[in-house]
DNA sequence: TTGTAAGCGTTATCAG
DNA sequence: CTGATAACGCTTACAA
């Protein structure tokens, strides 16, 4: 039989308000020393353990976060958890994380259970997310925010990289070292994060006086497979260019493995920039230039905003965007 | 204010009961057509969300569980985590996922925290445990199963692999290849799995008739980062090796590094055979020949195991040892 | 400083 | 087929 608050009560010869009490440690709780320790004692000898649903029930509050996301085995995205459990686990919460695999209805689904669960609010990197559900969550002044995606919507919080900005540091990148037929391999146009990066490559472009040529532009999945695909749909189109800039690190790996395939050496042919700084980044071969996404403090961050709306130290919107930064690698090289 | 069951069963006019019970949808409830679909339209009007914390008080069981690993953004461990989840959501479970950055004292918390919130069992992929939570987990039968960990302990449930085999696979490999100096680069020995390759290593030597010379063998943390100091250790020891076996993946990726920066080429210089298979496996240069673990199976297997101890199927305890594989990539070579 | 009692939102037992 | 009612384990006024 499972040892309750009652039991510790009753052995201890006090009340369960009293047992209540000492183990919610209130600073002004007023209990003689020596009552406490009695209580303390028989928690320890009956090893007690406080049933946290019942208190949840209580008190209306779980303090646990839900995370959904993507796919967990996608470092973007462990990476992202990691930061938010480290501020979670900071202030007490617990997360439950999910995984969608990129399907709307699961993230439906998962998302209704998990408010359920009466997870205290949710931390949302996933890629869509349907009107209903979220207009049942504003209307119910449900807290979320979401991590690496921005909604066009005034009354979400966010924290996101600053795409544009990133999109810059790699293009620029490209055109001082002499580039100027420059490939883009997009990812799909409903991705926000996508969009903004491809905007920035056009805007990139024309800021350098280069033209935009539709050619040089392939849309992807943003995974490998989807690089290493794009890559053979770049080359069939016989359009010359000496640089390829992929909207993130997984494209950039699978392009590399196509590029190989093909014979085609980097950065001698041509120079490659991924998105993320993602730890394979530095393994690949040649290793990766990448711009760098603060992943870690992007997941603390949006923990820490969710926590604060939750407790209501916070009542107003937060959009951060965070700062990205270049990291120049093997995979660029001056045009000769 | 939150629609709780008792504001659907006066808005629809019927006693709370009857909306619990079309809710629970026992399949023996025996409730008029007409009231059933009352209580649903009404259910969707109001946007009522079931509290499962107060259902789980209630049935003393939350349908969560509990998975503790040492840290998420190690792809060993997201890949476990990803198996597990796939077949705790196929039956309904969700999980809550807490890394114990490989801290014992952290991990016992956590372990505690699990057990507060109630989780109905636990997934414990971490590298230690004290006694003492050992003890109390087994005192309170409650449910839990290790995870590419096997404790010297008769009544545990746990899911591994057969390290001991995957050593032989490796090891055979570079005998095969002609090498007779293979150096071993080994995890803690306190480490379960590090051992049994160590000592698996120890074995093939003999039974191939080479002898064992401790100069051969460093002992390293299984990362990266202890893969690299390895590599300095073992030259610094000036002893002659055409071979490396490392304990895992991410000490030979370490190790990979260190030896170009000493101007080693891999596999010309030496060879090299990791453990796991890591999704960065094929993407290093050389790829990586290695002993494949079947991670998402690990998981998935887990989990199942762990969901029918708490559903009271199976009674007894469970120890499944799992076939790993040898996947031969670049980093290999016959010597000449 | 401590105890009593009500209630959090469900489900289950027992009537009707 | 449906409704009262107690109970799950805890917290918190309020009372003592």
């Amino acid at each position: 039989m499972k040892i309750t608050l009652k039991d510790v009560a009753k052995m201890a010869g006090v009340s369960p308000s009293t047992v209540s009490r000492v183990i919610t440690k209130s600073k002004d709780l007023n209990i003689k020393d020596e009552t406490r320790q009695r209580i303390l004692d028989t928690i320890e000898k009956l090893d007690y353990k406080p049933n946290v649903i019942a208190r949840s029930l209580r008190i209306k509050s779980t303090n646990t976060l839900g995370m959904i996301i993507p796919d967990i085995t996608n470092s973007f995205f462990s990476a992202l958890f990691k930061g938010a459990e480290k501020l979670a686990s900071e202030k007490g919460f617990s997360i439950i994380l999910a995984n969608t695999d990129d399907n709307l209805a699961k993230a439906e689904k998962l998302i209704n259970n998990m408010r359920q669960r009466q997870v205290d609010g949710l931390l949302l990197a996933t890629t869509h997310i349907s009107d209903d559900t979220l207009h049942s969550m504003n209307v119910n002044k449900y807290p979320h925010v979401f991590v690496n995606r921005h909604l066009n919507n005034e009354i979400e919080s966010y924290v996101i990289v600053d795409n544009f900005l990133g999109t810059t540091l790699a293009m620029e990148h490209l055109v001082a070292l002499g580039h100027s037929k420059i490939a883009h391999i997009s990812g799909p146009s409903s991705v926000d994060t996508a969009f903004k990066r491809f905007e920035g490559y056009k805007f990139s472009l024309e800021r350098n006086d280069l033209c935009y040529n539709p050619d040089l532009v392939v849309e992807s999945e943003m995974t490998e497979e989807g690089g290493y695909k794009a890559f053979y749909e770049l080359v069939k189109k016989r359009v010359d260019f000496t640089a390829v800039y992929a909207a993130n690190d997984l494209i950039a790996v699978g392009l590399m493995t196509a590029a190989k395939e093909k014979g085609l050496k980097i950065p001698e042919d041509f120079s490659l920039v991924g998105f993320d700084d993602l730890p394979v980044a530095d393994k690949t071969s040649p290793s990766l230039t990448t711009v760098k996404v603060p992943l870690h403090e992007m997941g603390y961050i949006a923990a820490d905003i969710l926590i604060k709306e939750i407790k209501g130290e916070k009542n107003y919107i937060n959009k951060i965007i965070l700062r990205p930064e270049l990291v120049v690698r093997e995979s660029t090289k001056s045009i000769v």
